[in-house]
DNA sequence: ACCTGAACACCGTTCAAGT
DNA sequence: ACCTGAACACCGTTCAAGT
């Protein structure tokens, strides 16, 4: 609020006219950029679909790094993003799923959506720092003889650094609630 | 760090001498924490001994709102947690996944499973506030004619609320990781 | 070796006063 | 109707000084 304050040339207190705590001003602006994101043809088939559209929501979040804390939070939701939300609802009942099933299923991706930007912020974060990170140095140096698996996959996870954190799971994750078992 | 303090009956700074900052008392809270965390008997068949694993990771997480903070900050691992990294990868490995994909697998998994925390935390502090959850209220006042799904939708959110939401996207999330295409 | 007190540079927010 | 200044109750942390 501070910050924003003198960003403004004004006391700090001024915000405060026009809104009531900053979790307010924190909704306005996130519904605002959310009405600038940009709505793109969806492909028609439905499967297609919803793997599109979680990517529109996790690009969309993705932008700013302060959105993940808005989000962590929790009880946050932009008005204007509902389109996005129908459109992955609408396109997993179009799926074959049930009402109730398709509710879940967007939860489930929400989650992992959540989580997945989350770890990335936090990579990025190190990354800026210029600092090696803590994790990658555990993971690394684990002992082959207690823990052979973990030893192994040591030169995966420098890899993993690079490459898009988020269709890691998200392909399975949607494969996995459209088979229905 | 304050408040560390007066519990303890000493000035902030006494913990100083015992811990760089903020961060190494949390990552050694989170150690002590690690440690003393059941190994229980998990199931034999790979498949099923991912989940279980996956499910007392979550369980040793959500002991503590705190801990989903520190996760949220990046870059902190328990070491002596390796164990239950070591039973995961070793399960999917032994579900016929690579090594990469092994790897690839349990960093879905865990963004899956920090998200879910996050998510969960947010409900909970929600419900303690006594506050009715904002996104319930813009999720069930949605008009029909635009958003004829999401309309359709409006009952099953608030069930949703009192169900564990991890295993909402664990199974989809592990059966489509184990779905080799 | 261990601890303290004062201080710094921050927060969000309340409250009374100004124009 | 809109804004300001001082103040409150917090943070994590530095730095010099104490025993």
């Amino acid at each position: 609020m501070r910050r924003v304050a003198t960003e403004l040339g004004a006391s700090p207190m001024a915000i405060y006219r026009h809104v009531a705590d900053k979790d307010e001003l924190l909704v306005l602006l996130l519904d605002r950029l959310a009405a600038e994101l940009p709505r793109p043809t969806l492909p028609a088939d439905p499967r297609d679909r919803v793997l599109s559209a979680c990517r529109v929501m996790r690009d969309g979040l993705a932008q700013y790094p302060w959105i993940v804390d808005v989000l962590a939070q929790g009880d946050l939701i932009a008005p204007s993003i509902l389109w996005l939300i129908e459109e992955i609802v609408a396109s997993l009942h179009a799926c074959g799923l049930s009402h109730a099933r398709a509710a879940d299923g967007y939860r489930a991706i929400w989650q992992y959506t959540v989580g997945s930007l989350i770890v990335q912020r936090g990579l990025d974060e190190i990354g800026k720092l210029q600092r090696p990170p803590y994790v990658l140095k555990v993971l690394t140096s684990v002992d082959p003889d207690q823990l052979p698996t973990l030893a192994a996959l040591a030169p995966h996870w420098a890899a993993a650094r690079g490459r898009d954190s988020y269709e890691l799971g998200l392909r399975p994750l949607v494969d996995g609630l459209l088979t229905i078992l």
